[in-house]
Order: C-alpha cells, then sequence, then structure tokens
DNA sequence: ATACTATTTAAGTATTTGCTTAAATACTAA
DNA sequence: TTAGTATTTAAGCAAATACTTAAATAGTAT
C-alpha cells in the first residue's frame, strides 16, 4: 500500500511512479555513494583526505598538523579506511596513510571542489 | 602552547608546521565546503539534489517519490535552501524547487559521481 | 625479557541529526 | 468569510556522531 501526499490536479502521477522506481532500482549505488559524500563531507575528514593526497603522512603527524589527538585521527582514518577511500602501509613502528587507487574518482572529484575554492600552494 | 604528538626522529617538523598553518589560513573556505558536501552526503538529500537537477518538484511531489512525509522532506529542503543549494518558487499554492546557479559547480561535481555510478535514464 | 614508541580499540558522554506528530502559516477558491 | 490545499515550523525523542580517557595491541631496541 502507498501512501500518497500529492493530490492536487496537475500532478503527473505517472512521472513521479517513474522517478521513484528508476530510485529503488537504484538503491544500493545512492546508499553506497551517500555514505562516502557524507564521510568526506566532514570538516576533520576532508582536511585528512586533502593532506593525504598531497603527501603520504602518519596518524600522529596529521594529529599534529589538526591539532586534535591521536584517538581521534586515528578513528576518522578508520572510517576512511573502511570505505577503501585510505589504505595503510607500516614502516618499523610509523604506519603511513595514502589515498587508494580504489576510491580516487570519488576522492579527486571532491578534492576538485577544493582547488575551486581554495588555492593552496606550499 | 602547542600540543605535539611525534617524537620520532624522522618527523618533519617544518613540513607539520607549514600544512598547519595553510590548513589554518584556509579555514573558512574548509568549513564551508565539508557543510555543503556533508550536507548532500545524506542519501535523501542526495537523491533530492538529483532529482531536483532532472527537473523542478514540489514538496508533495518529492515526499511521493522518496515514499516519505511531507514535513521531512520538508526539512531536508530546508537545509539544501539555507546553504543556496535550492531555491523555490511559487505557483499557486505549489512550490517548486530548482538547484540555484550559485552553487551549480559543487552540485554537479557531485551529481557527476552519480552519474559515473549509475546508469540512470528515464 | 623489559622498556619504549606508534597506533588502535573500547567505554563513556555530550552534541547533533532525522524523523514523528501537531500546530501554524500562506495561499486559493467558493 | 469559510473551507480546503500546500507547505513550513516547532517540540519531542531515538539513533548516530565525534570526541575523551584509559587500556590493549604491535612492533622496535636494549
Amino acid at each position: 500500500m502507498k501512501t500518497v501526499s500529492c493530490i492536487r490536479e496537475e500532478k503527473n502521477q505517472y512521472k513521479i511512479d517513474q522517478y521513484e522506481s528508476l530510485l529503488k532500482d537504484n538503491a544500493t549505488d545512492f546508499n553506497q555513494l551517500s555514505k562516502i559524500v557524507g564521510l568526506i563531507g566532514n570538516e576533520v575528514r576532508l582536511k585528512l583526505v586533502w593532506l593525504i593526497n598531497e603527501e603520504r603522512f602518519c596518524v600522529c603527524d596529521l594529529a599534529d598538523i589538526l591539532q586534535m589527538s591521536v584517538p581521534a585521527i586515528s578513528q576518522h582514518l578508520r572510517k576512511l579506511k573502511d570505505v577503501g577511500i585510505v589504505e595503510t602501509f607500516r614502516e618499523k613502528q610509523t604506519i603511513y596513510y595514502s589515498i587508494t587507487a580504489q576510491q580516487q574518482n570519488i576522492t579527486h572529484h571532491i578534492l576538485d571542489l577544493v582547488s575551486d575554492k581554495i588555492a593552496l600552494t606550499l
């Protein structure tokens, strides 16, 4: 059974039904994409992704740059790692983070927005 | 006084300081951009932005398409309107939503990700 | 082993978010 | 004016989020 909010004359029920099923058919993709975009849409994580895209960093470097606690940064990085945005490699005790090839498309699309907005050169 | 997490030999304190001040200089831009990206990175709002970019819709159309309550949709649209992603125009009792020119750059960048991922044709 | 460094994980908590329901607003039409 | 439609706003609440502190894990170096 289906809820109907619109009862006005001019509405196009056919069109509404078409868009509804179109979105339902692609529900998984919308869900996954919104998860990744939502993750990067956090101020700390946006900075982390931008930094890691510039060059590899370890957790405590990132904590110092952002002036935040190491566990806080570690937990943000874990979320980015869980969806495949960043990956790690160990060198002695230090664990370095870098951007994965896997989600580079999404990552770079969003980092383009940073470049558009900000003149960032070291 | 500044917190230091890294005490290892190999770290490059000069580089850390440079990135720290670079991010601080652009704090406002990172904050604004993350707000907008974070807003669109919600499954319901991502669908709303995609729909509204396809064609103009009124609140109750969108509620029917997404099978959600009218107040819930209205509140999502308000957030998108507050940051200038969508705008409204009234026709009789009906209020139609469309994408603004103002934030079209960001909006389209993110909708490109939808297109990349999903084959959406009506 | 032991001590130390780097990082992660877990538990606790305050804040934010996204819905619900009910009431308010705004406009249309008789 | 009155009734009806479209939408927004407000209050309340459950769930999610982002920190904190403390403890656990993993590797290094003596």
